[in-house]
DNA sequence: GTCTATATACCGATAGAC
DNA sequence: GTCTATCGGTATATAGAC
């Protein structure tokens, strides 16, 4: 081995079996067993084990930084607001298994020394989504328009429908919501 | 003490720090600590520390089982679904606790050698808000409907609205979207 | 960089007195 | 119904050889 990858090895393995059967459940022993290495071998890549979910988070986390990012020097117009739908999917899609490991645990992420936790970036998100004074039911319309990006990326895998297909609906719904929220 | 609710006590308890800060994050010893009772005191009451989990699982789902039972033998009508609706609602906001570690606690609660788990009571609450050959946009629609229940009831607490203003608001939009998904 | 071996701590659970 | 005391297991983390 010695190939220098396997501190990223390391980071697969275990958001793998982080999202499978939560971050408490999964022990440095399971992580190093699939890896075929000791703990101890863990150990020279990462000081803890909250360690590694840090460095997952931070990697994976980084695209949506960028987006919120953006989105902060864009005009406020509708159309900003479908293309921070469109761009948010896209962040949920290519680190599905970060989100859903988020998504699922969000009690044990919420107490990781983490900068900037999931529900914080989320409210950032919102800032950009919705008009402080717009009334209550335009600003639930923004909260469901993401939320409905979650659901349909991270809950609605099981039936017999093109996977495509269903993505495309699902930013078309969050789409429609979005204008509905900003109309009003 | 010795006053007869002490299982009902330890439920409390036990759930309010297993919402705050996981299941497997908090340990019996803390929760005998937080009613001045010892660990071996906990397990007069109940046999394993999932045992605690389920007896309230139970308890507090009982109400949207309910509701699945009550759905199942009302005709498909855009009505029933808005009535699906409108209770569910009712049952979020009286087990709200439970919900938000459900939700939060997804990847445990997966685990927990339960009858029916969260996501096939949800899966079973679609059956009755969805028509199966209804087209992809109707279905992800319905599915957003009832996303929206739970985010508008977990998520967002936060800001400065009046609650039962926001609750109105919440069930309005889930409204719209099984409306429209029933139009299709 | 990876190993063996071990330190240290906490966990869930049980036994048995009161 | 609650206590003290403890068992057996596993967890994170470290020391030091190779």
């Amino acid at each position: 081995m010695a190939r220098g990858n396997t501190r990223q090895r390391i980071q697969d393995v275990a958001l793998e079996l982080f999202a499978e059967q939560g971050y408490e459940k999964t022990s440095l022993r399971e992580i190093a067993e699939r890896l075929d290495v000791t703990k101890a071998a863990l150990y020279y890549h990462f000081k803890t084990k909250e360690d590694i979910i840090i460095g997952i988070f931070q990697d994976l986390t980084r695209p949506m930084d960028e987006l919120l990012a953006w989105a902060a020097e864009q005009p406020r117009t509708l159309e900003t607001k479908r293309e921070i739908l469109r761009r948010y999917q896209l962040c949920l899609l290519a680190a599905a298994p970060l989100f859903r490991f988020m998504h699922e645990n969000q009690a044990t992420v919420r107490e990781l020394s983490i900068g900037l936790t999931f529900k914080e970036r989320l409210l950032a998100l919102y800032e950009y989504l919705q008009d402080p004074e717009a009334p209550t039911k335009a600003r639930v319309r923004a909260m469901s328009s993401v939320f409905t990006l979650h659901a349909g990326t991270f809950f609605l895998q099981n039936d017999e429908d093109d996977p495509e297909e269903k993505q495309e609906a699902v930013l078309e719904v969050a789409l429609d919501l979005i204008e509905q929220a900003h109309r009003a």
